[in-house]
DNA sequence: TTTAATTTTTAGACAACTCTAAAAATATGT
DNA sequence: ACATATTTTTAGAGTTGTCTAAAAATTAAA
């Protein structure tokens, strides 16, 4: 009973988008995200109901089983793992990792991602700063909150971003922000919610589409 | 035009199986190595030929153009690479790497194997003794000879091996027999051409199924 | 050289995954 | 609530790569 390729990226799309929405995971929103049509997803859902990865309802949308939810953190954990290795050795920049990911955490060999947690040191996040789920599958919860919710005086430390297109990325990396980054907020625009930091001694104005898509925490 | 994943591995097998033959390649010789029917290799083979990597004449057998020697040796590069980061930084021993690397040379990035060679400090040989193909496809021709045919009283070095089956490495693990090993030939049986060295210090006798299995480049 | 054995190819079918087009179920608007 | 719009599923078919069984070509043997 293995898992193919396919049936894998179907259980890390149907992860993520149940960590976003909270809710049955549709058959739209897989197609969507795997770039499928939904008849194409309606076949796959029933093969994946009879191996036991999901529950599904027809017309009411699927949830992960705990074998379902275990299997693709599997995959998201080596997603992120291999995601290090190509930044930390291999010298990508954060915005070129994620389609030679993509094809890496297929690769079938427990001790290569045991032997590679440990040559990168038991990394506990991944470039964009998602934590990397350990090999019991949890995940550490990171008290991050959306840019956009911070408040004006508060400093915070930039940990991760929501949306790791390249476009969106090529962008942190032109204004210099990047893991670890410190802001202040300095003031919020009402009438569009843009935001002031100070950020490397200089100040910026962000749009409410940008700061949606940051993560921080809070500096005590 | 890209290249599956099934296609890399028939021409893989037909480059391998044409370096030990010298001869045109047969439909069997190929099902036998990749285990598959002669029938779903020739379907295989008109698609090959359809697309420019081999030429196919029925019944004939097949040979490698240059677009399909240059895709079969690129693939064989990488696998070797893996091979050594496998060995080298991950603490793989070399009876175990062969499978994992047969993954991970299908993987597309230019990048990632240009990044990975610098980071393997341009290594020349696999684990195995093999020469690493370079990135323009010329393979280093060594001046090693096959065990069985080295003459006594003669120093020799050992390079690689012919069979990497993991019960013979096992054999030369046990032995602790690896690629650098000096030995010096004492004698050579006339009976069953079995060979007794002296390797570490020690005296030690192999028979004619094992000489004929390992490479060795003669010491001046 | 003519028969027998072997190799290779063809024909037809199946599994995994995809699609389009149409039907069925659910949700929405007034 | 009823018509309309949207979502989801079914039905039928195509692609890639595989198989078995049988036919055709080649090679070996007597």
């Amino acid at each position: 009973m293995s898992v193919t390729l396919t049936e894998e990226n179907y259980l890390k799309a149907i992860y993520h988008i149940s960590q976003m929405t909270k809710t049955d995971v549709s058959t739209n929103a897989i197609a969507e995200k795997i770039d499928a049509k939904a008849s194409s997803v309606t076949d796959m859902l029933k093969k994946l109901s009879d191996k036991g990865f999901i529950t599904y309802i027809k017309y009411k949308g699927v949830n992960l089983t705990e074998k379902g939810r275990l299997t693709a953190v599997d995959i998201i954990r080596k997603h992120r793992l291999w995601e290090v290795f190509l930044v930390d050795k291999l010298n990508f920049s954060w915005d070129e990792v994620h389609d030679v990911a993509e094809q890496l955490e297929h690769i079938k060999s427990p001790k290569l991602i045991k032997e590679l947690d440990a040559f990168l040191d038991f990394p506990t996040h991944d470039p964009h700063g998602d934590p990397i789920p350990d090999k019991d599958g949890q995940i550490k919860r990171t008290d991050k909150i959306i840019l956009s919710k911070a408040e004006v005086g508060g400093t915070y430390k930039c940990v991760g971003v929501q949306d790791s297109s390249t476009d969106f990325l090529k962008y942190l990396d032109k204004h210099q922000i990047q893991i670890g980054t410190e802001l202040t907020v300095k003031d919020i625009e009402d009438f569009d919610h843009s935001m002031t930091f100070t950020i490397h001694q200089h100040n910026m104005t962000m749009s409410k589409a940008i700061t949606n898509n940051i993560y921080v925490k809070k500096l005590q």
